[in-house]
Parts: structure tokens; C-alpha cells; sequence
RNA sequence: GUCGCGGUGGCGGAAUUGGCAGACGCGCCAGGUUUAGGACCUGGUUCCUUAUGGAGUGCGAGUUCAACUCUCGCCCGCGACACCA
């Protein structure tokens, strides 16, 4: 018998398919088959891949083989997310030129995803730190920059100290840095952004057409967007012309406040407070300067501005304090405090002795003077509004004060604008140029690409970009005159926000890519990835495609119609990481295994979007299952001449099996409910006689489904089989419906007492009604616990079950 | 705290328009094969019970002839956001 040799296997089809250009596919020929355009988030070039990218790339793959066999031209491409600190630090380090790295980094990954037998057209490759795709990054930004879309701010921003770099509001998390987890500080800067908040609401609307995607990533769009409907009301300062605009959502409450606090870094603060500057002052510096990690833990704190505003509805005067928790970036940047029905006012309050009024009571409960009461219900201590609903109130209080015109209905957003302005090297020159004379010029269109440029001194502190005479030495575009060239890059985010588009035409020269090709593949149909982009590289890629629409180059909304969130891979009921040292590297595994064994483990072991516990005997289950097809397969040599031989019991399951896999791949992706019931093919075939025509095309069907999941010992069983033929170029195995209707005709039909299973009669869909229950009711085993009883009823739902309750 | 996801054998997991709970795989047990180990093959494997039988999908109610599946109330685990007014 021969032995299954794995690695010369997939050695000998990867030559094949490379050869061939079995995976490449052309912008033409897309218009004569439908189209499948399947996309796995592109990784960030480590060099080394780990399981968590064989598990989405298995995923992907398998789908790429399965719906080429089913006739679609299918577009599957692989890039390098490659911009980004390791470079630099690697520059750093070992001296070694960014782009060299990164190469090598690059060829490295490209080496082992190709030891996988991923189908990717690899002509299409593309690698974000090259000049031939950051200029159009460059160009994008220009494009933004003419429609208002790209703009410069001072505002307080989120400062690693460790990556000695700005970030956006997406990429903290819980006042941490997303990459390195170090402690966020606070700082004033100026910067460069990209205005996502003129998208929020159509951002928001975008999401309930989506519904390819998973609940979780629409909600977590939905709440970083934060929509929230309410009033701004004017309360003007006493003995001032003055006025403090503050946001509220809950304008019924505005008899119960009873004081105003702004934000710490107000621009009007010092206008508008009279008390003691110095000690204000100090508050705010202190307020300013404490991380925001340190926010989440600290307690409320406040002080008092010395002056009072008027309260536009009751004439009430309330003081102004401004507090640490009270942010600039949100609504006005000023709120109206009402203790008795908001938590967070009613701590300030009783740390600081100031009035709580009740005006919001329910049917039963309320403010109880022990903590503040939120909800809904009817107004008291309000004057005229007193006895109208929560709902009512706000409705009247808000005509009144725009009648009065100290206040006006308001949305307000979570979402801020995406600050792009990064402190490093290994990013895309934000290509604009600062002149004495003529301010902000913007690098010409022709003038692209703004290169990276390798007289650079990596040793010194602070961006490295500001080291190089090359890239500083630069003209005005405009007057001619010596200028400055900005120095910060962009967020590499940028890179990934469009890259989906670039894969279509990844090598033009004119342009980022080709509108008519870009409208014909995209929306992606299916993307892959993992759910720690829900905010960030997916709602960037939301914003971009709208951008681009609106700009006339793409002509749809929405760039991926399908999204797979994958879950993540565990080892001892943690992620893989070094630190915990539950590493299981796919090499190993691809070593002993096989590729077409760790990819077949990965896809049964779990349906893909759950976390998957990684399991080594489970691996070895696999294998058992792979050989044992592989010698199944192997039979035939030895019987010389295959003997006819009808089993329509056989038949009808082998029609049943190809049903069933084709749906759970193509209609849920339940590749581990697939391979499930191929198994449970092979375990049927085992069980037919040796050297049979039917043993043989058992055989062919079961090798033919597994193919897109273990492409490389299918294609070498098949090769066997079949006159040398290539299994990935033969159409998908079809089913013959009316056989399997056929087969439904004569079944195992349940009968239960009182719900409880008690035998299965052997029934024909033909037999009547009355007919079956008399069949079930003498039944041996039915009649023993019917035969002493009273019968109340008899249910028989045809095709399912009969039920017999007795008392 | 808010929102979301989940809880089924010793383990990973099947089963959802309500209709046979535990497919498939792992592990385990028994037998075979082998000088031995491994590998391989055959059979068994939710729990309790000698059999008949009974119990059983986190807990407690409810709807129903029938509930893993639907409704209500809890408990536990995981994830996201977290003073957003």
C-alpha cells in the first residue's frame, strides 16, 4: 500500500496550481461569470504567522475552491498591512533600513501562507509601504483636503508616551493605547483630521442595511456613533450678556437644576469666571494634565466659578462650577446639572452641598434621596409643566424655550473626528507644506509621491523624519520661497481604509484604481476577520468608501456585504501568546500533520465565528480521518475488475450528503458541520463491499466535497481516480433532488406516549391517518403503556411523529 | 453600571419554522493484531438502575399533546463600552 506522504503531496500541487495560474483571474473575464469578489483582513507583516491567521485564512480558502467549483469567477487577493512602529524600531535596533525589513518580513509570510496551499491570485499582491501605494494615500488625502474633508486643529489629544505618538479616540482603549497598552496622557496639539462626523448619521443609517454583518459589530458601530436627540438651552449669566449654551437630553428636567458645570478646558472659562483665577486655574491645570486612565478612578471634583446663570424657564439663579468630569469635546462642552434624577450630578451635589429638587416622580418609587432617580414620569415642582409626563414635558418645555428662543432641538454625537497625525517614520508623508507667506500649501498632484527618505538618523528622540536634510530641504509650491515640509505621517489605518479597492487594480499607475473595474467586483461579498476591528478598520473603510462616492469614484456605499467575524484560537482557556507561552506554531504542525490536517482541524473543530480550543489529539483525529480515506481510496488498485452492484440505501445518502454540505458551506459557512457529515460519508463507505462501482463512487464524491477543505491529498486521490485528471478544474458534485424526495417516502416514523419515545414504526407517506395510529397503538412496545390507560388524544403530524397522551 | 454574546456527556461540539437530545471528532472501556510499545482494526460509551424502568440541555416558573428551541424571573461565564449629560 502506499503511504501518505504529505509533504511531498502538497509540494507537488502547490507546483501544479502555481504553474498553471490555476488561481489568477482577470478584470475582463469577470463579466461572463458571476462574480465573487472574498477578502481576508490583510495582516500586518510580523514574519511569522500564528494560528489565528491559518484559521481565517482556512476559512477563506475553503470558500475561494468552493465557489470556483461552483463556476464563479472569484477574486481572492493577499497584501501586507506593512507601515508601522516594528519597522522602525527594528531600524532602531539593528540598524536596518525599514523598507529592508519589511521585505523580509513580507517574504517570510508570503513563504509560509504558500506552505498552506492558499489560493490567493498572487499577482495581485500588494504591500502599503511601498511608494507605488502610499502615493495614492497621499492623493486620497488631497482629494479629502479640497473638499473640507481633511483639516488642522489644536485640541486636546491622546499622547502615548511609549509610542511617542498621537492617537485617535478609536484607538484608545479604556484609557490605554491599543497597541502597547501603555497609559494615555493628555495633550494640546495640532494636528491633522479626517471629518468622519460629517458621516455619523448617514454612517448610522448605513448599518441597518447591513445584514450580512453580525449583530455585535453593527451595535458597537451604533454606540461608538453615539447618536443622541435632545435640547441646547441658553442659561444666561447674571449681570452679564453672556450666555451658557448647555446640550441635555432630558429638557423635562430643567426645573430641577440647580447648577451649570463646564468643562475644565472651556475656551470661555476665564471669561466667564470671576472667583479667584489663581486657585481656578490650578484646578484646571490639574484637571487637564491627569491622564485619562486615571479619569475612570478618580472622584468627581469641582470648583465654583463665582458667578451664577439663570435658569430660562423658572428664572431661578444656579451657580456655574466647572468640573473634571465634564468634557469639551461632547455637546457644549457645558451641562445643566440635575441631582435628584442624574447619578453623576447627584454625588457632585452631595460632595459639594448644593440643592436637589425632586420634579420627575413615577407611579411607585422615585427620588429617594439616596441616589438619583433616572427614569420617566410626571412632573412636580415645574410650575405650569406640573403633571405632564416625562414624554409630553419635553415636548412642551422645548417649544416654549424656541419660542422664547433660549433654546433649540440638538443631535449630538459620541463619534469625533479621526485625528490621522502621527510622530513617526514608517508612514505616509502627510504631503503638505507649510509657507510663511502662503500658510498651508498642499504638495501638487504631480508632485506625488512624497517619498520616505533614507538620509534618516533613527538614534536621535522624536519623529526621525525630522533628520533628514532631503526631506526638509523643500520650496514653496506657490511663491517659490524656502518652506517647511510636514513632518508627521498618517495613521496607518489610512492604508487599510481603502486597500479593498487597490486589489482590483493593483498595479496602475494613473490612478488608486479603476472606477468601472472597482464598481464591477466590489462590494466585497465576503470578508473575514477578526471582531478587534469593529471600530476601527471597518468604520474607517465605511467612511472612505462614502468619501470616494461622494467624490464621484466608486458608485456604492458599503464596502463589504458579508462579514465573518472569526473567533479567536485558545490554548489552555487563553489566546495564544508568548507571554503565557501556549504557542502552538502552524509549522510544527504542517511538518508532522500536513497543511490539509491543520487546515481540516481548524475549520471541524469549531463553527468560525466561536473561539476555537485548540486540541493536539483533536489534530490527530483528523489525520486519522485523512489516511483513512487515503487507503480507502487505495482499495481499488487491488480489485482488478469493479463489480455492479445496486445499493439505493447508499445512494440516497450519498444524494442526502451532497445536499447537505453544499448548503452548510455555502449558506452558513458551517465548515465543522460539513466535514461532520463527510465523515460520516466515509464511515458509510468503509462498511461497503471491497472492489464495488459503488464502493468507487463513494470514494470520488467524498474526495470531491473535502477537496476545497483539504485541497492538496483530494486532489492527489482524485488524480488516482479519475485518468489524471484535476480535481480544483471539475465542476461541484450536484444532487439529485428527486431521489432524495423519493426517499422521504418510506421512513422511521417516532411514536411517543405522553411525549416520551417509546418505538419507531417503519411507515409509507401513503398510509392514512387512521391506518398509522392503529399501526402505533400495537405496537409491542406502545401497547404495554397504553393498554391500561385511557387515551385523551391522538396527535400524528405527518412526516414528524405520532403521540399518544393518556391519563 | 449599560449593551451584546453564550451556558447541552469526561472534552470540542451537533440538533432552532417547537416533534427521536447528544450527529461528527477526541478521550475512555473491552476485544483483536503485535515479541513489546506505538500505529491500526472491531464493538461500546449522558447519568442512575440487575433488567423492566427512571432522570436529563445553568436555576425557577409558564405556554403546549410535545420545549435545548417560545415567554417571564434569576444565576454564572465571556466580550465591548464605560462619568457622552
Amino acid at each position: 500500500m502506499k503511504k501518505l506522504e504529505h509533504n511531498k503531496i502538497e509540494k507537488k500541487w502547490q507546483k501544479i496550481w502555481e504553474e498553471a495560474g490555476a488561481f489568477k483571474v482577470s478584470n475582463e473575464e469577470s463579466s461572463q461569470k458571476d462574480k465573487f469578489y472574498l477578502l481576508e483582513m490583510f495582516p500586518y507583516p510580523s514574519g511569522k504567522l500564528h494560528m489565528g491567521h491559518v484559521r481565517n485564512y482556512a476559512i477563506g480558502d475553503t470558500l475561494a475552491r468552493f465557489m470556483r467549483r461552483k463556476g464563479l469567477d472569484v477574486l481572492y487577493p493577499m497584501g501586507y498591512d506593512a507601515m508601522g512602529l516594528p519597522a522602525e524600531n527594528a531600524a532602531i535596533k539593528g540598524n536596518t533600513a525599514p523598507a529592508e525589513w519589511t521585505k523580509k518580513c513580507i517574504d517570510d509570510m508570503v513563504k509560509q501562507q504558500k506552505r498552506l496551499g492558499l489560493s490567493y491570485d498572487w499577482n495581485r499582491l500588494i504591500n502599503t509601504s511601498s511608494p507605488d501605494y502610499y502615493r495614492w494615500n497621499q492623493w486620497i488625502f488631497l482629494k479629502l483636503l479640497e473638499r473640507g474633508l481633511a483639516y488642522r486643529k489644536k485640541a486636546a489629544i491622546n499622547w502615548c508616551p511609549r509610542c511617542k505618538t498621537t492617537l485617535a479616540n478609536e484607538q484608545v482603549v479604556s484609557g490605554k493605547c491599543w497597541r502597547c497598552g501603555s497609559k494615555i496622557k493628555v495633550k494640546i496639539k495640532k494636528q491633522w483630521y479626517f471629518k468622519i462626523t460629517d458621516y455619523a448619521d448617514d454612517l448610522l443609517a448605513g448599518l441597518d442595511e447591513l445584514e450580512g454583518w453580525p449583530d455585535a459589530v453593527k451595535i458597537q458601530q451604533r454606540n461608538w456613533i453615539g447618536r443622541s436627540e435632545g435640547a441646547v438651552i441658553d442659561f444666561k449669566i447674571k449681570s452679564s450678556k453672556r450666555t451658557i449654551p448647555v446640550f441635555t437630553t432630558r429638557p423635562d428636567t430643567l426645573c430641577g437644576s440647580t447648577f451649570l458645570l463646564i468643562a475644565p478646558t472651556h475656551p470661555d472659562i476665564f471669561d466667564i469666571a470671576r472667583g479667584n483665577k489663581e486657585k481656578i486655574e490650578d484646578f484646571i491645570n490639574e484637571a487637564v494634565s491627569s491622564s485619562i486612565a486615571e479619569k475612570d478612578i478618580k472622584e468627581k471634583k469641582g470648583i465654583y466659578l463665582g458667578v451664577d446663570a439663570i435658569n430660562p424657564l423658572n428664572g431661578k439663579e444656579v451657580p456655574v462650577y466647572t468640573a473634571n468630569f465634564v468634557f469639551m469635546e461632547y455637546g457644549t462642552g457645558a451641562i445643566m446639572s440635575v441631582p435628584a434624577h442624574d447619578q453623576r450630578d447627584y454625588e457632585f451635589a452631595r460632595k459639594y452641598g448644593l440643592d436637589i429638587i425632586e420634579v420627575i416622580r413615577p407611579e411607585e418609587g422615585g427620588y429617594d434621596g439616596k441616589k438619583a432617580y433616572e427614569g420617566p414620569g410626571k412632573l412636580v415642582n415645574s410650575g405650569e409643566f406640573n403633571g405632564f409626563s416625562s414624554k409630553e414635558a419635553i415636548k412642551k418645555i422645548s417649544r416654549y424655550l424656541s419660542s422664547a428662543g433660549t433654546g433649540r432641538k440638538s443631535v449630538q454625537y459620541k463619534l469625533r473626528d479621526w485625528l490621522i497625525s502621527r510622530q513617526r517614520f514608517w508612514g505616509t508623508p502627510i504631503p503638505v507644506i507649510y509657507c510663511e507667506d502662503c500658510g498651508i500649501v498642499p504638495v501638487n498632484e504631480d508632485d506625488l509621491p512624497v517619498k520616505l527618505p533614507e538620509d534618516v538618523d533613527f538614534s536621535d528622540e522624536g519623529n526621525p523624519l525630522k533628520t533628514s536634510v532631503k526631506f526638509n530641504r523643500v520650496t514653496c509650491p506657490k511663491c517659490g520661497k524656502p518652506a517647511k515640509r510636514e513632518t508627521d505621517t498618517m495613521d496607518t489605518f489610512v492604508d487599510s481604509s481603502w486597500y479593498f479597492l487597490r486589489y482590483v487594480n493593483p498595479k496602475e499607475k494613473e490612478k488608486p484604481f479603476v472606477p468601472e473595474d472597482v464598481n464591477r467586483w466590489l462590494p466585497v461579498n465576503q470578508y473575514i476577520g477578526g471582531i478587534e476591528h469593529a471600530v476601527l478598520h471597518l468604520l474607517y473603510s465605511r467612511f472612505f468608501t462614502r468619501a470616494l462616492k461622494d467624490m464621484g469614484f466608486v458608485n456604492f456605499n458599503e464596502p463589504f456585504e458579508n462579514l465573518l467575524c472569526q473567533g479567536m484560537v485558545l490554548k489552555d482557556g487563553a489566546k495564544m501568546s508568548k507571554s503565557k507561552g501556549n504557542i502552538v506554531d502552524p509549522g510544527d504542525i504542517i511538518k508532522e500533520y500536513g497543511a490539509d490536517v491543520a487546515r481540516l482541524f481548524i475549520l471541524f473543530a469549531s463553527p468560525p465565528a466561536k473561539d476555537l480550543k485548540w486540541s493536539d489529539d483533536g489534530v490527530k483525529g483528523c489525520y486519522r480521518f485523512i489516511n483513512k480515506l487515503w487507503k480507502l481510496a487505495d482499495e481499488k488498485s487491488t480489485a482488478s475488475e469493479l463489480i455492479q452492484k445496486e445499493d439505493k440505501d447508499f445512494e440516497l445518502f450519498l444524494n442526502r450528503t451532497i445536499k447537505g454540505v453544499t448548503e452548510d458551506i455555502s449558506e452558513d459557512l458551517q465548515f465543522n458541520t460539513a466535514i461532520a457529515k463527510i465523515m460520516e460519508l466515509v464511515n458509510r463507505i468503509k462498511k461497503l463491499p471491497a472492489g464495488t462501482e459503488i464502493k468507487r463512487r463513494g470514494v470520488k464524491v467524498a474526495v470531491s466535497l473535502l477537496s476545497p477543505f483539504a485541497p492538496h491529498t483530494a486532489g492527489e486521490i482524485w488524480e488516482s481516480l479519475a485518468k489524471n485528471t484535476r480535481l480544483d478544474k471539475e465542476s461541484w458534485p450536484e444532487y439529485d433532488m428527486s431521489l432524495i424526495k423519493e426517499g422521504k417516502s418510506i421512513f422511521e416514523l417516532p411514536v411517543t406516549v405522553n411525549g416520551k419515545l417509546r418505538a419507531k414504526i417503519t411507515v409509507s407517506d401513503t398510509e392514512s391517518k387512521e391506518n398509522l395510529l392503529d399501526k402505533a397503538a400495537s405496537n409491542e412496545k406502545v401497547e404495554k403503556f397504553i393498554k391500561d390507560s385511557e387515551i385523551i388524544k391522538k396527535i400524528y403530524i405527518p412526516g414528524k411523529i405520532i403521540n399518544f397522551v393518556i391519563k
